[in-house]
DNA sequence: TGTAAATAGTGATATTTATCACGCGACTAA
DNA sequence: TTAGTCGCGTGATAAATATCACTATTTACA
């Protein structure tokens, strides 16, 4: 667990082991099992979530409840609701469990403690951060100019270890499509 | 146009004098007419952009050359093709000036200057970035929850005053859907 | 092991949206 | 001034997608 995290880190930015304890020091581990929240709309939100292993949604529900998939969270995945996170207001999202989970849990407390400690672990937040919003300018430009065939081609593409993985009816609500044209589709 | 920018960072991390003229010197500044291109698509990208005045659209064309909207960039705003200006690789989208503009110019290798010498504007970054990454996710979930007419509303009261200077046609491309049906949503 | 829930496919139909075609007024540059 | 482009609206029609209803199969778990 702690040589993945060190590993995930070290793809972007080099770390001596006492920097890497540093930084561990940090987090604290937790296990959820599938259909388990690590986030509830409309609660506080405590953390910020490095997936170790199994797979999480995050998700929004409506009014009526309905639910859409923002995200999926898998293995080296950061994940959490960043808007409440950072701002410490009520989540609007939900993050939930879909495989039995490892994750490590940073408090914003201790992730602004840890930015003021080390400028290498600052700079891997910047790199991952951007990386983020490139994904979700793709994710944009793929609603924008993509039918619902094109964007799921794609998410094969980009994605394949996650369509194996998850039901459909969770992509269909990823790909903002109903579960009936996604199954249309491969047909 | 100095005063604007030590304010667009200060509103996020306080700098003092001696900091912000370090920062400043990074930049240089350029001025560009209604038409020209900041950035095109399938060439190199010098420079990350901080508009100062004016308003550019970031756009990316298909085969068949027709041209999508993948975001606007005002006034504050920091616009760059991220995903090429980082890897230093070649444009996927084009930056087009709509109304002209004077923007400032930061290059690659002064960024990472900068980043290196100051470890407030880095955080500057990395807070931008996190803000950039929020906003798109929650256009992505306007994408998934809603219809047109939906996104629309959504965009004219999260951003009233775009909407004033961008004609509808390039509303349309920036929200998915075809100008004719935009046109037909107000009535 | 048995039963309920979850997953997936599909037909029928309604709704939304795209596409093509056209007209009109405003602005612009020769 | 005048032709040309641009922005915008709108009708007719086609295509894409949603919704509702039902079934079959698999999976989870008590």
């Amino acid at each position: 667990m702690d040589e993945q995290l060190k590993h995930q880190i070290e793809k972007l930015v080099p770390i001596t082991d006492d920097e890497f304890a540093f930084i561990r020091s940090h987090f604290i581990v937790k296990n959820f099992k599938k259909g388990e929240l690590l986030i509830q709309q409309g609660e506080g939100v405590e953390y910020l979530y490095y997936v170790v292993s199994g797979l999480l949604k995050l998700i929004y529900n409506d009014e009526s409840a309905k639910e859409y998939i923002v995200s999926f969270a898998m293995e080296d995945w950061w994940e959490s609701d960043f808007q409440a996170y950072y701002t410490q207001t009520k989540a609007t999202m939900s993050l939930q469990c879909i495989e039995d989970a490892d994750v490590l849990c940073l408090s914003l407390e201790d992730y602004k403690k840890l930015c003021e400690g080390s400028q290498k672990i600052q700079r891997f937040f910047l790199e991952k951060s951007i990386a983020g919003h490139i994904a979700s300018q793709q994710r944009i430009l793929s609603f924008i100019t993509s039918n619902a065939a094109e964007r799921y081609e794609q998410l094969l593409k980009r994605y394949p270890q996650l369509v194996q993985r998850v039901p459909k009816s969770l992509l269909a609500s990823y790909l903002g499509v109903s579960r009936e044209t996604l199954s249309r589709l491969s047909s």
